[in-house]
DNA sequence: TATAAGATTTACT
DNA sequence: GTAAATCTTATAT
């Protein structure tokens, strides 16, 4: 039986958000939501990397009403709406002041998979947190959440002692950055593919 | 005030 | 594979 540890503030307040980005393949994402508890393994995350990265909300220091969420500490929850319609879901990371984020883009489904399914109104588990606008639709996580601290009671991230190992995970360029000229080509885009969940799935 | 673009999803051809 | 849906945010007048 392993240990389920929530993950700490100090994870979240390291200044490599590349790497926690890579650590993120299989923490489960907990939300508790209206008092329902959904859990998900993050599968695949995108760092984005502050002032330096032209695809970052923060390229250059830039600080407007939606993007002040990243400047807090480490261990924040940046929900924004993208397209007018899908709310994505990121954790900030590093110091208050340093606009790091790692994008969550999708989730193997875990726990409270009907809840899941009625948010999503589809039956269809491989697609219920196949993206970054549905896992959060399935996660019940919106814009209201946006600036939760994620060690709180709310919205957390737990350590299942799930690890990842180097066949498993797969690293790529980010997607849907195209706008981003050169720094959209940076390896900051981290896949988690488990080999018995493959298995599993014949 | 007005306009353009977007860290996407879904349905349709 | 292509395109529509859909509306907030940021930037330009």
């Amino acid at each position: 039986m392993k240990k389920i540890i929530k993950v700490e503030r100090n994870f979240y307040l390291r200044n490599d958000v590349v790497q926690i980005a890579r650590e993120l393949l299989g923490k489960v994402l907990v939300t508790r939501i209206h008092g329902i508890i959904t859990k998900g393994i993050i599968s695949e995350t995108e760092a984005y990397n502050g002032v330096v990265d032209r695809a970052s909300h923060a390229y250059g220091g830039r600080r407007t009403k939606r993007t002040e969420t990243m400047y807090k500490q480490g261990g924040t929850a940046y929900i924004y709406l993208c397209y007018g319609i899908h709310h994505l879901f990121n954790v900030v990371t590093n110091r208050e002041g340093i606009p790091h984020a790692v994008l969550v883009r999708s989730l193997i489904p875990f726990e409270g998979i009907d809840t899941m399914k009625k948010r999503r109104k589809t039956n269809d588990v491989a697609r219920l947190c196949s993206g970054p606008g549905s896992l959060t639709q399935a996660m019940g996580i919106t814009t209201s959440y946006d600036g939760t601290d994620l060690t709180g009671n709310l919205i957390w991230l737990e350590d299942h002692g799930i690890k990842p190992s180097v066949a498993e995970i797969s690293i790529s360029s980010r997607i849907g950055v195209d706008y981003a000229g050169e720094d959209a080509l940076l390896p900051y885009r981290f896949i988690y593919h488990p080999q018995d969940f493959l298995r599993g799935k014949k």
